[in-house]
DNA sequence: CCGTAAAATGTAGCAATTCTACCTTCAAGG
DNA sequence: CCTTGAAGGTAGAATTGCTACATTTTACGG
């Protein structure tokens, strides 16, 4: 990403809001308190009005516009506006048994899309570019994980005509222990576990190493012990809280992630192999079209 | 959704825009053309420059916002500020062997949650509830799909502690069809298939609808012969184009329909339920931290 | 083909809002 | 207690957005 992750002038105009409120002048806190109070009323208000319920005078609002590096009141609204398309503070809290259906439904997508948009903004490229260079030269892609890792592991696999090599997405921890025991040094282990601190995943990525073979781990915890043992570190920050109904939002991430790097790869495989992908799209919607499928 | 895909006064202003285009005097399509020729410049310009841009007078501008529903121009400016968050359309583009990294990282979120979006704009809430009440009377749901659709499928089964039944995850076509012959009445069949028109699944769907079986399908295309045998169907509207490297955000919606099913059947289960729901995950973790797992 | 009515667009001026120059108040240090 | 600089407020200027009215264009019946 060219542009780091809280930078005040930049699109997360809350976030960094948040941030800086304790560090705020005294009337300036004023102001960013009734923003944060309720940030969607902002949206349809002046800059009398916001004095007003800041009990501050205008010129202290248009004085916050500037430390908040905006171009003046409109432009503080509008980029409050983007900011707030991706999940209201009040909106990302957790599900209520009272809540309706409508509102379920509101609260997933809302929660799920900003937890995205989080993750966007917290991908390392240098760790990802090091996985795109250390798949381009493998020969073979050994994709391991348990429970909802599981079911990335095998979106990873089943992207395997985009990287142009063989993968398998083992879930079996006694499977796993054999493949890597046979893999040799042209071949690359993806280990994936959201919470890094998955006691046979880490053993793999150890013995991996051990024997030479590359490591790329795919979590959700930077500072993970899995972060020991690997070659890159695919982080993919989320805002997984541990609210009883709040979907795991990690494993969407994750695709992601995986449609990121499958094809960030593709890119690189040059025209002849992207000739072969076409040609297999095709094949694919012909046997569709014909019933056999 | 209480509101309806399209309304002019939503929340997409672009797409609207782009609806009501052919419908506009000629003056106000003029506007209308300057704004979709570059959505961003419009967040900084006053009246008097759109107007000028447009060649028309600044009445019309001002004209032209309230025949959008808009209050004022202010309004459509935060309006289209918010629409502007997720994708723009010069970002919704393809992407390019030339674009860089970052540029391709870019254009994979944006892409993926404006799908999102969209999709969460299309639900049919009527077919939610009518599923959820079907599963909340079933005793036992068999999933099947294929491809990415049998990724979805398996997501699905992951999420029966939340649906409070027994699930399984079929995925292959001869145990699936096993699957159906041995189903009584009081099971559920979730039939998986993005085109709607993979023929196994569809005949899967006919058996257990004549042998007095629910099913509920989901599907990324409404109009498929999938919905002729089902007694739910789930659409998952995606902006899925064909576009060689276009990643799949079908099966990524469909994993977010499937966070919304499960939670609101957990949701309906009741506080018992939810207790062991609390005891597993506490379960879990001890595991986790003494090291079993 | 013309005339009339209604719709569409433009002109000009007014009202509201935002911003800036300047003044007052408060706090800290000598 | 005075001085100095920062923080905040007052008032007015300038820009911006909006509305009432005038003009042009278009559509349609005679």
């Amino acid at each position: 990403m060219s542009d780091h992750p809280i930078t005040p002038g930049g699109r997360h105009l809350l976030e960094s809001l948040r941030l800086q409120l304790p560090g705020l002048k005294k009337s300036e806190g004023k102001v960013a308190a009734v923003i944060l109070e309720d940030p969607n009323r902002l949206l349809h208000i002046t800059v009398a009005e916001l004095a007003r319920l800041a009990d501050v005078s205008q010129p202290t609002v248009v004085r916050f516009c500037a430390t908040m590096e905006c171009d003046g009141f409109q432009d503080l609204k509008i980029r409050l506006a983007q900011s707030l398309t991706l999940g209201t503070p009040a909106t990302q809290s957790a599900i209520a048994q009272t809540d309706t259906a409508d509102v379920v439904v509101e609260k997933i997508f809302d929660y799920t899309m900003t937890s995205l948009d989080w993750a966007r903004h917290h991908i390392d490229m240098s760790q990802m570019d090091a996985a795109v260079e250390i798949i381009i030269h493998a020969k073979q892609l050994e994709i391991f994980g348990f429970g909802a890792s599981g079911i990335v592991a095998q979106d990873l696999q089943q992207k395997f005509p985009l990287l142009g090599l063989p993968c398998n997405a083992t879930l079996d921890s006694h499977q796993q222990l054999m493949a890597v025991s046979m893999m040799d040094t042209r071949g690359v282990v993806v280990a994936i576990s959201n919470t890094g601190s998955t006691n046979s995943i880490i053993e793999l990525a150890r013995l991996a190493q051990e024997r030479g073979v590359k490591v790329i781990a795919m979590t959700g915890a930077a500072d993970s012990s899995l972060g020991d043992h690997v070659d890159v570190l695919l982080n993919v920050e989320t805002l997984d809280n541990t609210d009883l109904f709040t979907p795991t939002t990690s494993r969407i991430a994750a695709l992601v992630i995986s449609d990121i790097l499958s094809t960030l790869v593709a890119r690189r495989r040059g025209t002849t192999h992207n000739e072969k992908l076409v040609a297999m799209k095709r094949r694919l919607s012909q046997a569709r079209r014909a019933g056999s499928l």
